[in-house]
DNA sequence: TCTTTTTATGAATATGACTCAATATAAATG
DNA sequence: CATTTATATTGAGTCATATTCATAAAAAGA
């Protein structure tokens, strides 16, 4: 029985160690490139030797993946707390988008890390996957907003994540050029086509269009009212 | 005069060999992937010495980033043949994308160089200019439809023109990946977005003046919900 | 032809990823 | 606790390859 509690100890210091050797080369990485970030240094910073990293990861390529992977993990959790937030499956949608562009801005380095991952990786290679539970969270939310009713797939499920995946990347690095530009616009716009091209609220009530066109006035005029 | 005469026989001795070097290192990335292919190799196929390489380019780097800004030329000047071909604007988007769709998973791999290259490159790289021109090209697409009053700009035209290059972008990497996915279903939906986001045609279809006023209203409550 | 300048060469250097025989540490055993 | 066995760590050494530089070849000029 020792076996099953003791070994925590030993276990324990070796996950420790992982650790610090996959923390120590998201820093050099992200701070030098996949290039210049040099193994020696990722070594010295986790504080072992150069050769103890092999023992943990077979080589630079391998050490780069699981640090790209533990970033769309931690992206994923993030992604979904601040899709919790909302009940309304469009304001989900805009959350989404919100995280992800500011995200991407923020640790723009690991964009073009993913790419060069995705470069060798084949299919189902392990490095993927972490990505394919990222992109999973768009397609719950819009899958969620057909199920109520108030979305339509026009287009197939994966042509529309694109759309709203590439958007947001392809902006990132437009936004991590220009930094003076607003995010906002973006999001925005990326809202407005889910909700005239995706919506499928023609059937809400059976009011005229006169009167929703009225009600939908007098909403805005309080509104504005409220704010001067 | 001599020296205006007859020195092209020495330049144009250097000029093929420096285009040799060019091609032999497009073959060399494109078949190996940049952190594989060898200088030595790119020596060999252009039958020039190692070190003749250097003469040309100062290093690895910067011979892949110039393999990349001709890749974005020959790109550009496809784009602008296949579009002058269309006279309806809407056409020439169409044509754009299929092109760039097309061209993106053909070559799929220089879209990743392109990423490396943007990584270490400034605002005004030489090595970025050639991309500045590819996207020119929409713009300029877009611009006559506004001019001809077939488009509005219901968004900065960065945001609009992100939109177009990040969902093809994107799509180009799934469809690299799932060969079997139809590249037409992205085009096709592209098309569709930029019909009836920005299209500004009142007499094309059916929409009654109560569709469109819902529309803009719909509009202008998002905008208003998602600014608290 | 001889001199000077430009261009080309490839052996030598430098760097850094990766290996492995030697060593230290921990677990198991008696 | 001493001893054996298994596991983990080390860092000096190997190897591959990008880059340099003294030297040579070629071209231009006189």
């Amino acid at each position: 029985m020792s076996k099953t509690v003791l070994p925590s100890t030993r276990r324990e210091k070796m996950e420790a160690k992982e650790r610090a050797i996959l923390d120590a080369a998201r820093i050099e990485f992200s701070e030098r490139g996949f290039e210049n970030a040099k193994m020696s240094a990722i070594a010295k910073r986790a504080e072992v030797a150069e050769g103890t990293v092999y023992l943990y990861y077979r080589n630079k390529k391998e050490l780069l993946d699981a640090v790209v992977a533990q970033f769309w993990q931690v992206l994923t959790q993030g992604a979904r707390k601040v899709t919790l937030d909302q009940n309304d499956t469009l304001a989900k949608l805009k959350a989404l988008a919100d995280f992800h562009l500011c995200e991407l801005v923020k640790d723009f380095d690991f964009v073009g890390f993913t790419v060069r991952t995705r470069e060798t990786g084949t299919l189902d290679s392990p490095s993927l996957n972490p990505i394919r539970g990222y992109v999973a969270v768009f397609d719950e939310i819009f899958q969620q907003g057909v199920d109520r009713g108030i979305f339509q797939e026009t287009a197939p499920l994966w042509v529309i994540r694109d759309l709203f995946y590439g958007t947001l990347e392809y902006s990132s690095r437009t936004l991590h050029l220009h930094k003076t530009r607003g995010a906002d616009a973006v999001t925005q716009h990326l809202t407005e086509i889910f909700m005239t091209l995706y919506s499928n609220v023609k059937t809400a009530s059976s009011t005229t269009g006169l009167e929703r066109i009225e009600e939908r006035l007098a909403s805005i005029e309080t509104k504005l009212d409220t704010r001067l």
